[in-house]
DNA sequence: GTCAGCAATGTGACCGTTCACATTTTGGCG
DNA sequence: CGCCAAAATGTGAACGGTCACATTGCTGAC
């Protein structure tokens, strides 16, 4: 299981067969004596310079092949000055919006040619931030992708001055250069206005933490579109995005229960909601209204099925690293211009007020 | 936001302010020229040598702050042959089990100064193993943990013959030496042997694809506790893990309602099945008891609450790093020995038989 | 007072690649 | 058949660390 090294046969001074006289694996002065050729050229083969005869990139392609010599990514980055590396930042990653845009985001770099390196940030924050960063930066990342979209970490990120380009995923606040983003308030206007336009008038909203962008742009959006219709509104809830916290929202909610319908910030806690509801004898959608926001793939089978607001989680990954190669590469910028619009997605968890 | 450099002042050919001369990243001999050492010094400070004199050592660290210098990890891998990078190669990466054990595999490695790569396997599989294997080889990874438990993928691996340690999460393979796993087929039994205890005789199992090796060894698991106990059995169907085959799945096995209890090898289409059996007016568990697996954090909310068998995916990535580690340092293997084991969750929806 | 022996530091080579530049070979044309 | 530009290839020096070994300074035992 464990064979690192080419085997060596020397027989009284001569090397038998074409392999290497020491155990070392094969660099690149080993393919060109045993081509017949200067380490020059097999460095021009290798990065398929134009002005290689063919028949010589073949000989010294064969002999690569014999060897299975790969270059060394440690040479290539120290001379290149370049690690062909981009770092992720996440908190969450466990969490399936997260997590599908990790796996975009390295499908994305792989394509391109980067590698990825991931950093999270699931224990106590405060120094633990900085940690990430440096562990990151010790990888000498030539960018950051950050899909740990709390206040509390961007500012971090923003006070360590980072020396590399970085994006932000999720993140709608103003900065435009390095944030990208599904239009939120967007969703979260789409949400309401449809248990609005379904004749509810009281409405509560489960948001997000405090410090999540993402959760307070979703609770902008629903305080907007409440405005906009001149329906009143009460103060939304924060919660921490588990079903077991909307589990007891619900709980707590119902014991005035004064609303018809609940926007939750995501769809676990509208998961747990939808358990409290039930729990208490009610009967969804008839008496409460759910609508919940991701669309993540269990939630078209929830019971009743839920109405939530759909993003495409691995198209903002793909788009994260075309924004942070083209900031990393100085090229333009073409991949955030057309904005990423999430959809209402309509199921059975949403009906008119029954009274 | 791109500063990557020092800048720079020179006046009259004289170094003005203690930075460098070029607007290149300080290195290791800008460092000792500063500190008025030679760069060997400097390299033993970066590597806390015990022979150092503290006053010394406390000269050069004050440089090191002050230019704020970073050793080169691309120098540091070419001298030393060693990348301290280990790659992840991974399937289905945004679902929560998987999604756990490597957020928990990235911790440990970090905590043990190593670094981690990850590639997928999420498109067409032929010749994308070969490819995400050799991105990892390219990156030098001093070792592998495959989370993608697929007959095939541990074939191409073992066909590849690759040259650095590997170790698979979740396969219960006779490979003992670098498989690492959750007993499934034990959890497997704990469901099965719930289901005949309550009193089921007729109890189908909703099994998960054919080649994933934890799917074979669930089914396995469920087949022997049925064995055990004199139950006849009928053929498992055979799934995709996900909630929507559970749905359609479920609605054909209604068609001959001629079951009491399903066992389900994941959470997943556990809900789906729960789903369908719901749609076909039946009631939970009165008429149908369903067993999942895996316990996912919403399976406490589903309606009903699902009885399920939990396995601690943190714990298995942390120990899948402490076993790989281990074989790539050759230290004794210590991590594997106990085994892990998974836990029956008992909760609403399974009861004795109506009939 | 000298010298062994260890602590503290310095010197130069080397890891495997690419870069800038030098040199050789090739082919077309007068 | 010689000449010249372009194509093809070669040469040696980086890159930024660590390693093996050499050197210096200091302490203490005889």
């Amino acid at each position: 299981m464990r064979l690192q090294n080419v085997t060596v046969h020397i027989s009284s001074g001569v090397i038998v067969s074409n392999n290497l006289a020491t155990g070392r694996t094969p660099s690149i002065r080993d393919v060109a004596r045993l081509a017949g050729v200067s380490h020059q050229t097999v460095s021009r083969v290798l990065n398929s310079h134009p002005s290689i005869r063919e028949s010589t990139r073949l000989r010294v392609q064969q002999v690569i092949d014999e060897l299975h010599y790969r270059p060394s990514r440690a040479a290539r980055a120290l001379v290149r000055g370049q690690s062909r590396t981009i770092g992720v930042l996440s908190a969450l990653s466990a969490e399936y919006g997260p997590a599908s845009s990790i796996a975009a985001i390295q499908d994305a770099a792989r394509d391109a040619g980067y590698f990825v390196n991931t950093a999270n940030l699931s224990r106590g924050e405060p120094a633990s931030i900085q940690a990430a960063v440096d562990h990151l930066m010790y990888q000498s990342v030539e960018g950051i992708v950050v899909i740990a979209p709390q206040v509390r970490v961007i500012e971090a990120i923003e006070k360590l001055a980072i020396t590399v380009p970085y994006v932000t995923l999720q993140s709608t606040s103003g900065a435009g250069e390095h944030a990208l983003s599904v239009d939120q308030i967007a969703g979260a206007r789409l949400a309401t206005r449809h248990l609005i336009d379904l004749g509810h008038r009281n409405i509560y909203h489960l948001a997000g933490p405090q410090d999540w962008i993402e959760a307070e742009a979703r609770m902008r959006g629903f305080l907007a579109e409440m405005g906009a219709n001149d329906v009143p509104t009460t103060a939304p809830i924060l919660g921490d995005w588990t079903a077991d916290f909307g589990y007891y929202a619900g709980r707590e909610m119902l014991r005035v229960r004064d609303f018809t319908a609940i926007f939750s910030s995501n769809d676990q806690m509208a998961l747990g909601l939808m358990h409290a509801i039930r729990d208490a004898g009610l009967n969804i959608p008839r008496d409460v209204s759910i609508v919940g926001f991701d669309d993540i793939p269990e939630a078209a089978h929830f019971w009743p099925p839920l109405t939530t607001v759909r993003q495409d989680f691995a198209e903002l990954g793909r788009r994260c690293v075309a924004l942070l190669l083209a900031n990393i590469t100085g090229d333009t910028n073409d991949a955030s211009s057309t904005p990423l619009l999430p959809e209402l997605v309509v199921r059975l968890s949403t009906a008119a007020p029954a009274w």
